[in-house]
DNA sequence: GTTCTCTATAAGTCAAACCTTATGAAGGAG
DNA sequence: CTCCTTCATAAGGTTTGACTTATAGAGAAC
């Protein structure tokens, strides 16, 4: 949860969640797009993707020597659910609006992917 | 937005918030509240909710010597509506569950206003 | 094998941001 | 008016965090 949304706290981090939301990329693509929007080094970008991977914003799948990353539902469901809390207190019990969202980035994920689960390498840290 | 988000990656931001989900306060209580959970001087709670104030989550109210704060719904909307895109890109054009995070605070800013909707009769919020 | 590509980590620098003590401004009480 | 309360701002110190250059490791291409 404090790493959630410290991690959210960067713009650069931000925008790296607004391109993958496109869809998984390869490290490399994201480098090329966050350069393109204002000066930054690849190392920059790459610790900037270790701040999201560590908060359960986003997962990383090997493919040869590339790494792909994407959203990771479950993290961005948190920080909606304790966003959506605050704005009503009720909500986190009624449940209308959490289930919703869950429904939402759950079937995002497995309509995009169209694949099941593959062996999760790192770890995910809890918040 | 970049204010929001930076103002929602504080630990004891996101506490006040919270705070205020119960509804309006006086400073005074705030930082009672948060000293009774980790020990922080009255500046420094005073500074964060300058913090939240600039960035449009929080409101203020003068009664006297005494400053009554609000959670904005407005400011909590943006950040619900940005992490409800990017967990589905569709929805800001769609706004099945945008149009509900607006109802949703909407309706709390004016139920709670006393504006009219005469409460329904249901319990008072539980724990 | 050598080399080139792709990505992560190491080390160091610098600026942002948080906290504290001290103080000031404004309203209410005596 | 004087004092006390409530809250904000000022100034300064310290830590956190983001960036850069340099480098290492793994796989693909030659």
């Amino acid at each position: 949860m404090d790493g959630i949304f410290h991690a959210l706290g960067e713009p650069v981090r931000r925008h790296l969640l607004e391109l993958l939301s496109a869809g998984e990329q390869p490290a490399g693509a994201l480098v090329a797009a966050a350069q393109e929007r204002a000066p930054i080094s690849q190392p920059a970008v790459s610790q900037h993707l270790k701040v999201l991977r560590e908060a359960g914003l986003v997962t990383v799948r090997a493919e040869g020597t590339r790494r792909f990353y994407a959203l990771d539902p479950d993290g961005l469901q948190v920080a909606l659910a304790w966003l959506a809390g605050l704005a009503d207190p009720l909500a986190p019990f009624a449940q209308p609006l959490d289930a919703l969202a869950t429904e939402v980035a759950r079937g995002r994920r497995t309509r995009r992917a169209g694949k099941e689960e593959p062996p999760q390498g790192s770890g995910r840290r809890p918040a």
